[in-house]
DNA sequence: AAGCACCTTGACCACCGGTGTCAACAGTCA
DNA sequence: TGACTGTTGACACCGGTGGTCAAGGTGCTT
């Protein structure tokens, strides 16, 4: 039998600093360090810390008393080495807001955190000539063990047939499933959409206006769709002259909602992608003359911290971001644990509509 | 003469993709490959790669025709392995705000690109019982050619005499020196606080508020030295009743206008520490039904992407954080190159005060 | 009690893909 | 001819891993 299994964790976690002749010296503990003090060969070192199963249970404890006694911890560019492969998780991500890629970062961590894998960020640029090229040489370099993958680079196929071409292990994040499941992590942001079309429908609105993010984002398209079908399921239609493209910016939503604010029948409620977005249509509704509920209702995406800091604090369909990365990581890790314990997570998640003060019934004079 | 110099950017940065039997399968060439085909030994190519003044001019040549033919570059974990050190820089952060650690990793990010180093965020947690070991662990295991520090970790005596210890290269990133001049990026904050006192003072402000950040900043004491400054400069006094201590959050901007806007004799306008404090105190002024800037004047320090969104615009000191990420991973990588080419920068920044539509004149009914 | 299989362990070697050390081999100059 | 310098390669090594095989212990069977 054939261990592939990989997990320091058990040793990586501790949080002794060494003694003896580890304390003072800057030097750490080698493997050989460990097997001599133990009193083991180091084959039987490296067969405790792969976790073999033909290890005696005494021979295991002991061996981990004297691992966790000096701190030893195997160094992760030798078993790499040996491993072909690096204990580093990629994040390769194309994405304008601060907020949701800080999120991404912190819980992929939180997944990692103790187990001896690090995180590499690496921001890209799906447009520039190098990019697939870039992504290659950094995954391929690097050895990485795996990569997270989130919108907009989530949604690209060329990402993806390379990274199994490299067989580099990734976890896509996505708004719909459009690969294996082991690979995906569905956010269904057509959901939270809907659920935004039926706030809006409930409170009586009927000119209902959607400002996408760029066509480039599959989930431009899904937060589009899921909205007109819940206008739909409210018997209302999202009408084509409704709809803007912006850019996932705020000088986009100030643009797209300047342009709509002067339609000779101009919305009453806007539905922006992001909440960048939504913080141009405040500035667009400002710029109008309009009181936002009053005249305009709006709901952002992303409830990023810029939801709570405008005025009227706006409601949007919140994404557990942090969740997002956790679960995408753990995702990575099952694979090296032979899978034998699978989290609850099927790789789904699902958005939820966060109430502030940015909506109400039309105003009729 | 020992040769610790580490330069793969020659080849790092290639771009080609391969030839031949290394085009097709996922097999990346090795120094043995380069050395077969150029007719040399592997240690011939160990010194092309490292640069080694003691290779003639035509062996040189042949060998980088052959390395930049098969698009080889050298494995990090080998070469870390065997130098060791790694090609890894690490951020440690505790900084509550994305902006400014998206922008440092960028800026980082600029500075390594090709030149085959790579970026490993380590978000943490200053007070936790465990962060001195955590970093430890962290800087030791990884073996990190270099780590940024920004502010509130590059304060912390405790993390740079860590370092010290196990020889790990560090910047620090902070508003006034207190290391060596190499280990020392400094961005003035006070030059900035001062310019924000010298504009408010100038429009005829008397009675002028100071929200601090949390005072295990140094930045939070600087920018209120700066700001003191820049009032005394004017005649002014920055009186301690007008002084509060924020943590940086929104909520604290809050909680620390609606405390300043209480008294009995308000401020007229208002400096904070950051952006969104700030926001905080926008939010304060508007429930204690003032507008901004005719009631209230308000001056912000980050220039965050918030800063235009809010309304109306904040004015604000910007740092120019993308810049300092870039001098400080430049700083870190020159120890490599022998320090042979200095950049120009000196290891300083300095703020600029941004205005906006913030700060008026006191109304005076 | 002996015979047997099985489990556990270690000794040893090769290997991952580079680097340091040192010696050998030019070629040049005195 | 010898000393010196510049260039190159053989070999061990970085700190782990896999593989093979044999030694010793265990428990089981007969």
């Amino acid at each position: 039998m054939t261990r592939t299994a990989v997990d320091p964790a058990t040793i990586a976690g501790s949080d002794d600093k060494g003694e003896d002749e580890f304390t003072a010296a800057g030097r750490r503990p080698t493997i050989n360090d460990v097997a001599r003090l133990a009193r083991v060969s180091k084959k039987t070192v490296s067969r405790v810390i792969n976790k073999s199963p033909s290890v005696k249970d005494d021979t295991r404890t002991k061996v981990e008393a004297v691992i966790k006694r000096y701190g030893y911890a195997p160094d992760p560019q030798a078993r790499g080495l040996a491993f072909r492969k690096s204990f580093l998780i990629g994040l390769i991500y194309d994405n304008p807001n601060p907020q949701y890629v800080i999120d991404m970062q912190q819980g992929i961590l939180n997944a990692v955190r103790g187990s001896g894998y690090e995180l590499v960020v690496h921001p890209c640029d799906r447009r520039a000539p190098n990019f697939l090229t870039d992504v290659r040489n950094f995954v391929q370099r690097q050895k990485l063990f795996g990569v997270v993958l989130p919108p907009s680079v989530s949604e690209d196929e060329r990402v993806a047939q390379l990274l199994t071409e490299v067989e580099c292990p990734y976890v896509r994040i996505a708004s719909v499933a459009f690969d294996a499941p082991e690979c995906m992590l569905v956010t269904h942001d057509s959901e939270g959409a809907a659920e935004a079309a039926r706030h809006l429908a409930d409170a009586g609105h009927q000119r209902i206006a959607f400002i996408s993010g760029p066509s480039t984002f599959k989930s431009s398209h899904e937060r589009g769709r899921g909205f007109a079908d819940g206008l739909a399921e409210r018997g209302l239609e999202l009408r084509p002259e409704y709809r803007r493209e912006g850019a996932y910016t705020f000088e986009s939503g100030v643009a797209c909602g300047k342009d709509l604010l002067a339609m000779r029948l101009p919305p009453t409620a806007v539905f922006t992608g992001n909440d960048e977005m939504a913080a141009g249509v405040y500035r667009a509704a400002r710029d109008a003359g309009l009181e936002i509920p009053r005249d305009l209702s709006v709901v952002g995406f992303d409830d990023s911290p810029l939801a709570e800091r405008v005025w009227p604090p706006l409601t949007s369909v919140r994404l557990p971001i942090r969740d997002m990365g956790r679960i995408a990581a753990e995702k990575l890790l099952e694979r090296a644990l032979d899978k034998k314990e699978r989290t609850q997570d099927d790789g789904e998640v699902f958005p939820k509509l966060v109430e502030r003060r940015s909506t109400a019934s039309p105003y009729s004079p």
